[in-house]
DNA sequence: TCGCTAATGTACGAACTAGTACGTTAGCTA
DNA sequence: TAGCTAACGTACTAGTTCGTACATTAGCGA
């Protein structure tokens, strides 16, 4: 119990505005994606950090721009692992799987993410509205669905009249429900979409889907 | 302003047990609906009501019930709407197409059902685990999948290899995450999900792309 | 090393909010 | 028509919750 492993402080305050405002961060944005934002107690938050709900107010304002603040540097982390999208080498069929599946991989690994955006959504976007950063954010995925799209309709390879935003909205639905009304769907239906043993049989249902419409035969009526 | 629609009450109360308690749900509905769980306010709820808080917690017992009671009757509807459903006169690949558009027209109808089960999700499905009607509510749309689902793949028409379950997600998902997240969508990437003139490209989109999936060529490997 | 300020802590308050104690009455039934 | 009870209303409270006034100090720069 005695401590040892805490360094030599005077008096048990450390000055440290970047890790305070990060701790910060980091709990509230478990503490809003746990209990959404009206849930979510700025009482609780502080009390689950190094330091004080003072400091909530210091360093972001108050309730409303602390939530704001943990969207912004959510949707941050999204945009950097766009950024690494590397598929332009890939045959389109191939490039667009691999999208998908990294587009899967990522809502995936990101619960607490996709519980803000739901969140988010009940309060009509408002702070998305109100954040400087978050409405020139823009999608690295989005110019790179672009480019694949392009290249496959030119070489006569997808035969569907679809735009980027519109795929890019058809893979999301997809990721984005599988985590997001697991709980929902897993009590109505007894089915855990969630489930490991059933991930793979997901992630190759989901690029099976769209390559098939984008590549499917079509009418010409 | 003075009142002439009135009927002649001799003290403006008026006893109808019934009505007392849809007029409390449909508000908390929408209430619910419009600000969350935590959000609501049960005052506010009482205050758009022609009766008062203490009737809340005389037909509901609570704030937690209540909304339990709200989903319920919420999932009743879709239930009928689902019961109605009449598409086995239909070739397997028209009625899986019907099927999914009158999915895509219910989900558009109902928004705030939609953000009811969002905001269900995000407090991981723990009304629908205490509700007794709701765990054994059931799905007439997915007994309809189910033949549907197995007319086609004995025909050799569906080359896919899912079940009705999956097949239900897949459509479920576009069409939520359609209306769920208009507003971050809208907001991040400039496009209207939901606008009107968009309504038939999105709807038509869904067919092609749950048909396309479901008979699209398989590489037999 | 001295002072200044960014960073931090404590204690508190005003407003809100779910829930309840208690009283009233409409209207059915015997 | 008398009385009983389901249905309803009022007024209040205990506890919570966001936010702030005020006090303190670490540690950098002059």
């Amino acid at each position: 119990m005695t401590s040892v492993e805490e360094p030599a402080r005077p008096n048990g305050r450390i000055r440290d505005a970047a890790r305070t405002r990060a701790e910060i961060l980091d709990v509230a944005t478990h503490e809003f994606a746990r209990a959404g934002y009206d849930g979510a107690r700025v009482d609780e938050i502080a009390a689950s950090t190094r330091t004080t709900k003072r400091m909530i107010y210091y360093y972001f304002g108050g309730k409303e721009q602390l939530f704001t603040a943990v969207l912004e540097r959510a949707y941050g982390v999204i945009r950097e692992a766009e950024q690494s999208l590397d598929v332009e080498h890939l045959d389109p069929v191939a490039a667009i799987r691999r999208l998908a599946e990294l587009t899967f991989d990522h809502h995936e690994q990101h619960p607490d993410f996709i519980r803000l955006v739901s969140i988010e959504n009940i309060h009509g976007a408002e702070h998305i509205a109100a954040s400087e950063k978050l409405g020139k954010i823009g999608s690295p995925a989005l110019d790179v669905i672009r480019r694949i799209l392009e290249s496959g309709q030119k070489s006569g390879l997808f035969t569907a009249d679809v735009d980027a935003v519109d795929l890019h909205a058809m893979i999301s639905s997809y990721c984005f429900f599988r985590v997001a009304n697991r709980h929902t769907f897993g009590a109505l239906f007894g089915r855990d979409l969630v489930a490991p043993a059933r991930r793979e049989h997901y992630r190759t249902m989901l690029g099976d889907m769209v390559i098939a419409y984008l590549t499917a035969e079509r009418a010409t009526d």
